[in-house]
DNA sequence: GACCTTGTTGCATATTACGCAATATAGTTG
DNA sequence: CAACTATATTGCGTAATATGCAACAAGGTC
């Protein structure tokens, strides 16, 4: 496979940036992929150019430009299941009271690709647009166990309750089939509880899944069952409705 | 200025997957871009390495890749008007019934950075992340009354009330001035009234604006009064709040 | 199964990006 | 306010790199 340079170091330079919460430097950038500040300097203004990136003209800093937003929203408004996912997530946070998600598999993890937010909602790390780790999300763990992805080698620990290893895992997702839902009970954020079941297109193939979350304090043990019913019918319904929508994603 | 050639191709071919709704084959890339089908191969194919743009194996056509979501989310959230915004978008959602929106002048267009959806708000081509024209926009407008912008010297005509002229523009600017607000009728999309009013930061300087948009037999001529109300209350606390924080955008 | 369309790869060449060093610009300190 | 430091940009020669062509491979169709 052969790899354009040029083409490969900008886009890691975006990377930079994006990871960057205060802007970079070019000698920042240079430093980062042992380049020279003269070539770090020609392939920002590039990326600038094209509204990629944004200089600021005071601090002489570089972030992230207004195209990647537009890009983003391109490629979300593409996608089949978001927009027939729309009401379906209305009516989950309305009946649940709680913020509801839909996410797709993208990369080993899993992609939020919309969301409803309920009145008093919490600032979760969950937000359109995050890539989660799918072993320690409801939504990450309602695709591994009806889907055909490889369950991922390493499984990160974030909190307290996070499934470390294989076998607990395996052992969760064998109930979470049986139940027909996945649960995230505190084991991404703490303080947060997340229900999520799967959904399936026209062959039956596991295309995303779509769920509630909500803190601990409203989605109590005892509410779970509750709270379970209403997910499994919203993503049956949902299901349903993709089967008769064009076939992609 | 010397710009890199093939990362501004590569940059081309995103902006290219972005306006391509079925995904893009090879030799549909090398056509747009007067390349070679094996340049437009190998750099198509570095940036579906980064994940900036997807293969579908079976067609062979390509398009965006998860990465731009994540970018994107990366700069949205390091927007403080963003987060500041939250609660009064709920509010202004609340109390008005209808769509709320926060955005922010980015190359000379409106950007929309967050929105709160209304129970049943309708499919508006102003979603996050969409880049839309300041002289046919509520936001748009509110940001050219206060702010120091140059007027757009070319008014695209979107529907029959678009304001096309130099001259009515800048009437209807003074009108803005004079009531706080801005209002769109009918000229950007058909059946959709909008209301907005500018934010400002601790040096009065505009930095975005914030309003509702809604459909017209809710927002009638007669209710608008009392929506613009509502909207200039909601900005001003808005700007306020902004003013005690971080000094960026 | 042969044909046609479309994508990928090998290779030689020339363009292009690179690194170095010099210049310019900001910010800082005496 | 001036000298100094740190950082960004630009000119230029060179060498590496991207390019275009053409051959090959892979999928789809008839």
């Amino acid at each position: 496979m052969t790899e354009i340079q040029s083409l490969a170091r900008g886009l890691r330079i975006l990377d930079i940036l994006g990871e960057s919460p205060n802007g970079v430097s070019v000698t920042e950038l240079a430093e980062q992929l042992n380049l020279d500040k003269g070539s770090a300097s020609r392939l920002v203004a590039t990326l600038a150019n094209y509204a990629y990136a944004e200089k600021d003209p005071v601090s002489r800093r570089y972030s992230l430009g207004p195209q990647v937003v537009t890009l983003s929203r391109s490629l979300l408004a593409k996608l089949p299941l978001r927009d027939v996912a729309k009401p379906f997530l209305r009516e989950l946070m309305e009946k649940s009271g709680e913020c509801s998600h839909v996410g797709i598999l993208s990369q080993g993890r899993v992609l939020y690709i919309d969301q409803v937010e309920s009145a008093a909602s919490l600032r979760v790390n969950a937000e359109v647009g995050s890539l989660s780790p799918l072993h320690c999300t409801a939504l990450g763990k309602a695709m591994l166990a009806f889907g055909r992805t490889p369950l991922p080698q390493k499984l990160e620990r974030f909190t307290d309750n996070t499934l470390t290893s294989i076998d607990s895992l395996k052992k969760n997702l064998e109930l979470v089939r049986e139940q027909g839902y996945a649960t995230d009970d505190e084991e991404f954020d703490l303080g947060v509880r997340c229900i999520a079941a799967p959904v399936f297109d026209y062959r039956d193939k596991v295309i995303g899944s779509i769920g509630i979350s909500g803190p601990i304090t409203r989605m109590t043990t005892k509410a779970m069952p509750h709270f379970a019913e209403l997910v499994i019918k919203v993503s049956q319904a949902l299901s349903e409705k993709m089967r008769f929508t064009a076939h992609r994603t």
